[in-house]
DNA sequence: TCATATTGCTTGTGAAAAGCAAGTGAATAG
DNA sequence: CTATTCACTTGCTTTTCACAAGCAATATGA
């Protein structure tokens, strides 16, 4: 069970992108993190596109090993662990908004999608300002 | 050898976007196509990645399928085609962008990624524009 | 004009990764 | 002190990847 997604290592700026985060879960998982406020594995497993746990604590470690989110005990419950973006990680966020802009052009939208894709275009700054504070302080 | 990514079908945009260029071969296609201006089936083989030839018929026949680039004959080499971008193909350049901004600032550069990456950061608009122009009319 | 090369693929086969189910161990709840 | 929750791990089957070889259509050179 792996940690290693092969790597392309030419160098190229795309393909580093595509070795730290080019698999088909791990962007979900920073979805989850940065759109719906995921913190904890329970959540992760419990989201709507049902990943397996092997391959949901693979991508968690090699997350954590790259740099994009870090692992802490959870100081209410010490059998938790509490998932969070780092810097590095919230730095992903405009390419995760500009991924959802380009679906949002090509794909037909619920209301409340059509109010986020809205809002990218509207007003990115303000909404990647707003996503940085809840993910920093999160309310729950 | 199917050229069906398996989808993830939860309506979610990113998992729509996983769905049609989140693989690890398809993202650098596009780029050979908007960085490098490559065309053709044999660029692409060529490139510094060195992907399979079969991987690359799957993911070329996908794109197309979804839309993302066009294939067309050479009218100056009858055994040849060209694949190119459509308008939906032409609006992932700003995702792609973000992705070599991301990546810039979090691996060391070479000069000549090292100015991509301050077009991107200085002007990026501009090199939108440029990208749109060159993939448009191509020079060679 | 006829062998040879180029171009864009397809097919076959082993290796790797994904996906599923079941199990484990520590912490908490009842 | 038993049962349950939580965060994983392990084992196994299925799917996908990756490498090598082959093939048909067009082009090139002698």
């Amino acid at each position: 069970m792996s940690t290693s997604t092969k790597k392309h290592s030419s160098g190229c700026l795309v393909a580093y992108g595509l070795d730290t985060f080019g698999d088909r879960w791990t962007l979900l998982i920073l979805r989850d993190m940065v759109l719906y406020g995921m913190r904890r594995y329970g959540q992760f497993l419990s989201g709507e596109e049902k990943i397996a746990t092997n391959i949901l604590a693979d991508r968690l470690k090699h997350l954590e090993q790259e740099g994009i989110v870090q692992r802490a005990r959870d100081p209410e419950n010490r059998r938790s662990y509490i998932y969070s973006l780092t810097d590095k990680g919230l730095d992903l966020v405009p390419m995760i908004l500009e991924i959802i802009r380009w679906g949002g052009k090509y794909t037909p939208l619920t209301p409340r999608r059509k109010k986020l894709v809205g809002r990218i275009n509207d007003d990115c700054a303000g909404l990647l300002q707003e996503i940085r504070q809840r993910v920093q302080n999160p309310v729950e």
